[in-house]
DNA sequence: CAAATATATACCAAATTAGTATGATATGAA
DNA sequence: TTCATATCATACTAATTTGGTATATATTTG
């Protein structure tokens, strides 16, 4: 499961997104408004996720945020690590939050579930890695055209 | 990710496998030393599973663990979601744990992001699905004779 | 300067996770 | 029948994570 703190990440973005090209940034309240989260929450994820480059800031009025790269540049793999969550179900077999099993003795060479999870992690990986925020905003208009 | 409890489960239910066919049952001390599991909490472990029909016991000396099931009628899957995992990144789109998003106000079917968590859930489920404890089993098996 | 904004720091409550403790109960063997 | 070996039931708990909130400060624009 991701924590919504990586859920409100991926929306806060995915408005950001939505926005880009425009020149006023968007402001905390407005995102906040917009996907319906909890402001002073979201303020602290900005923060985290400015300090990790995927968006800047500007202060004082009429400052807010923005990406700071192309929407077709950020995916939904680099997202969730940034804001804390590791994709694979697993320590013993995750790229960015690796810790070995103290309990596999045989060494993780020899552990099927080891095996079974890296599989599981690959084709989790594949999906969220080639998913761009850009992606996310085409796909709801196709949602959106096809329900009307 | 996992919980521990899930990823002892699973070992646990291994090793009942590998004992499977014996007339013997497995202890619980048996087990915990194997695996390295914390013997109390493996206890605990044990009864929900026996509670969820997986394994049966037996009390009294000579007594202990064993499968209610064969080896190859027992899936990953379902040992992660007795254990109480859902398997999904997102309450959304789990089918075990499902909850609907509050703050999705179009509603699912419009959100992009539950478009691509239920692409990831079903890649994830399918591999999950089709691994039995004798798979595991037998892929240990392997790993073993590769590494000699 | 005043209003609107982000920033920094610190705190906090509830839930979940990962167990432990204690004693009762059932079984088999001596 | 008694004793050692098991599970079973119930209750408790410590640590961590999650999901926030409060307060005060710094910066920018008009």
């Amino acid at each position: 499961m991701l924590s919504k703190k990586s859920k409100y990440a991926i929306k806060a973005l995915v408005g950001l997104a939505k926005n880009h090209g425009n020149e006023v940034p968007l402001r905390i309240a407005q995102i906040a408004e917009q996907e319906h989260i909890p402001k002073k929450f979201l303020e602290s994820i900005l923060v985290e996720l400015r300090n990790n480059g995927l968006v800047h800031s500007k202060m004082g009025a009429a400052g807010g945020y923005y990406l700071a790269k192309e929407p077709s540049d950020i995916f939904l793999s680099q997202i969730i690590r940034l804001s804390g969550g590791p994709i694979a179900l697993l320590p013993c077999v995750s790229l960015n939050f690796y810790e070995s099993c103290e309990e596999c003795e045989g060494g993780e060479e020899q552990c099927a579930l080891h095996d079974v999870m890296l599989e599981v992690r690959e084709a989790t990986v594949e999906i969220l890695a080639k998913t761009s925020l850009s992606d996310l905003v085409e796909r709801e208009d196709r949602l959106a055209k096809l329900l009307k």
